[in-house]
DNA sequence: AAAAAAC
């Protein structure tokens, strides 16, 4: 899709995908399948094992679900019975974020269709992931962990299981899902049909695939390891100290409405974030310690828009798909330079072009050498004349003099900052207007009888948006 | 060395 030199392929009518699909396709806006989609589709529909390698943001998703939705077509029922609404079809993800937008594309591309779907991950109360199971869903999107839960609950049987999709499946290994995973294979049936989607074919995933994929068609389509070329890569030597007023000093000069901002660890993250804060931008921080709720919350808010910077640990570094984001920056540059070209590929989407802004402190100099080795190109060097330095760490340790965090107050009264800080509508990022939504969400929640995913209630965005401190949601 | 994921 990224590839605007791309011989254009024959529409999605070309793959004999059933009426209610390709309205479904068409529901989405989507009228050309991508190289991936081209590729992918046909071989799918032909029952054929499937290694992929793709990028996030290629359109991986819809050459799984379309035809994955199509083969369960052709014995799906409409009889109210559990009983006949086995799982037929499994999607594990590596992050809870991931199996929830991949649930919502797939919700989307079967909403016309009898077939049902649901999605279980941890982090949030088992009980409605367990009424969704009991009525029954042909195709189920998990975590393993949660997913195995449910399996020790019997409250899901998986022996009905046709096809088998591993998304992001070196990331899976990466964080040690190796045994739930093979506890998880075990449980299926062994003549299937199995689709691995990896970023790179490293040898722990040749070994994986081996074991569990039966002479499996390989589909590659982004060069491995390469960076978007939409992507306007650039990093700029500074020292530590110096990071925070960089990321303030780069949202201003460089107009980006929305960015990631990536940081190693999760104090660090929420340190940012509230730095952030007291500078003026609207902020929200995701990783790992915090609640599920608090998790979805923030990246809600950042979809909607009503947030400037989401400052978020490697959780959200894989297959996020945000519309458009105009810009990445690396705060810290990541330890493993896998993670470099996951996070910049959360920018210059679909085409669209974006800013993937690095910081790279003395310290992490040897991280830059290997991320360069890896992309095997040079990042260019960028010049930052800092206007403002390392003076907010004496204000920092003035407010811990004082006894003072200064972590629950938003923006400290003017008389404390100091002199040369913006006023504050300088470096207040308005809402960033979101394009206008490809569907009617109104109409999506009507066509699914209940969301498997509970939506934060408008009441805490709000909250969120206007600085309030977070409730804990009552779900 | 750090992150993620089940309770």
């Amino acid at each position: 899709m990224s590839d605007v030199n791309a011989v254009p392929t024959a529409g999605f009518d070309s793959f004999g995908l059933h009426s209610d699909i390709l309205r479904a396709v068409a529901d989405q806006g989507y009228t050309q399948p991508t190289p991936i989609q081209a590729q992918a589709i046909p071989i799918v529909l032909a029952g054929r094992d499937v290694m992929g390698a793709a990028q996030t943001g290629t359109g991986k998703t819809a050459s799984f679900s379309l035809p994955i939705i199509q083969r369960l077509l052709a014995h799906a029922s409409t009889s109210t019975s559990p009983a006949r609404h086995p799982v037929r079809a499994l999607i594990l993800t590596p992050t809870r974020e991931l199996a929830d937008q991949v649930a919502d594309n797939v919700r989307g591309y079967a909403q016309h269709t009898a077939l049902r779907s649901t999605v279980v991950f941890g982090g949030v109360d088992m009980r409605a992931q367990e009424a969704e199971l009991r009525r029954g869903v042909e195709i189920l999107i998990a975590t393993p962990g949660r997913l195995l839960d449910h399996v020790q609950q019997r409250t899901v049987d998986l022996g009905q299981v046709q096809i088998l999709v591993l998304d992001e499946a070196d990331r899976m290994l990466d964080m040690g899902f190796l045994p739930d995973l093979q506890r998880i294979l075990n449980l299926l049936p062994k003549s299937r049909q199995t689709l691995l989607f990896s970023a790179t074919f490293s040898g722990e995933i040749k070994k994986l695939a081996a074991s569990y994929l039966r002479d499996p068609v390989t589909i590659e389509v982004a060069r491995r390891n390469a960076t978007a070329e939409n992507v306007q890569q650039v990093v700029y030597e500074v020292a530590e100290d110096d990071k925070r007023a960089a990321v303030v000093q780069l949202l201003r000069e460089r107009d980006l409405k929305q960015v990631i901002v990536f940081v190693n660890s999760k104090i660090g993250a929420s340190r940012l974030a509230r730095q952030l804060e007291r500078d003026g931008v609207v902020t929200a921080a995701i990783h790992g310690d915090k609640s599920q709720a608090e998790r979805m919350q923030a990246l809600e808010a950042f979809k909607q828009g009503g947030i400037a910077a989401l400052v978020a640990t490697d959780v959200a570094a894989r297959g996020l798909d945000i519309a458009e984001l105009p810009g990445v920056i690396n705060y810290d540059l990541p330890y493993n330079p896998e993670d470099y070209v996951h996070r910049i590929g959360r920018t210059g989407r679909a085409g669209a072009s974006g800013e993937a802004i690095s910081l790279c402190a003395p310290d992490e100099r040897k991280h830059l050498v290997e991320i360069e080795k890896l992309i095997k190109r040079d990042i260019p060097r960028g010049q930052l004349q800092l206007t403002r330095t390392s003076a907010y760490h004496e204000r920092d340790g003035e407010e811990r003099r004082n006894g003072r965090s200064g972590s629950f107050e938003r923006r400290p009264p003017r008389s404390t900052r100091p002199r040369h800080v913006a006023p504050e509508d300088e470096i207040f990022y308005k809402p960033y207007e979101p394009a206008p939504a490809k569907e009617d969400e109104a109409a999506d929640v009507k066509a699914t009888s209940e969301p498997a995913s509970p939506k934060p209630p408008k009441r805490q965005l709000a909250a969120l948006l206007g600085g309030v401190p977070l409730k804990t949601p009552r779900d």
